[in-house]
DNA sequence: TATTGTTATACTCTATAACTATA
DNA sequence: TATAGTTATAGAGTATAACAATA
């Protein structure tokens, strides 16, 4: 078993993401819930089991998220109109400031970070953005190969 | 206010670390308590405090996590001998095996979702690590530049 | 007095199981 | 029967405040 590049990349992503998490804690917006506001900004309203699957949550999980959202005011559930199970997440005006607002915290954070790198370090990671948010798009059960 | 590197990289961050975490919840070993696991044993037995300081949680986060770690046999307390106030955690032989084994189980996630990229983006993404290990080592408190 | 660690308490986040309503 | 969503319940994880012991 020798270090992959996998066993490398581990350690970094859950430090990073402890580094952002403590940054900008007053929000009161989790990553999760960050993902599904951005979700909801970019694709529209959608259905409590579609964002469930692409965030990676239980069903029940989202439902509580949701409702969280909800009582924050940053979302509104409204039925769907093509089947009577289910309902639509929609973003309300408050969400999507608070989107903006939450996402410009987190991004400031990196930024910082990433101005101690020097310039060759930057370069790196600015270089692999696009390869690492294909990385993380791979979707869901798709096993190795 | 343009798209910066670190608004890029935010989500990505968040999404991997999601598709992380529901790989392998068998494990039942959280990232932090994984990441405390790694330290013992690279640097060996450690404080209670400059764990709590190092991995940026509280010092009650850390009692308890270490209380949670104790309990599942994977480290022990043993009294700092050269300070009564302070507790030394070490590694067990189970949570040496233990940290082995978890280990080895995210970073073949990662490896796995490697492995669907095409060469470039690969390529991209190991020559991110060295810089992406060192912003995720910038200490607590440094502001941005 | 300051530091180290613990306990008490509360909250967020998430999961599984059981349930309701619609298809 | 299958699907969409909710409720009930439990547990991990984490924080702040208050406390005990040692320096």
């Amino acid at each position: 078993m020798d270090v992959t590049p996998g066993a490398q990349l581990m350690p970094v992503l859950g430090q990073l993401i402890r580094i952002i998490r403590q940054t900008d804690p007053s929000d009161g917006v989790s990553l999760v819930a960050l993902a599904v506001l951005r979700r909801l900004e970019s694709e529209g309203p959608g259905r409590i089991s579609e964002l469930a699957r692409v965030e990676r949550a239980s069903q029940p999980g989202m439902t509580q998220l949701v409702g969280r959202l909800e009582r924050a005011d940053l979302v509104r559930r409204i039925p769907d109109p093509h089947d009577g199970r289910g309902v639509l997440v929609e973003l309300t005006d408050g969400g999507r400031e608070q989107l903006a607002r939450t996402a410009a915290g987190y991004a400031a954070t990196l930024d910082a970070l990433l101005s101690r790198l020097d310039a060759d370090d930057r370069a790196a990671v600015a270089a692999a953005i696009p390869a690492l948010r294909r990385l993380a798009a791979v979707p869901a059960g798709a096993g190795g190969g």
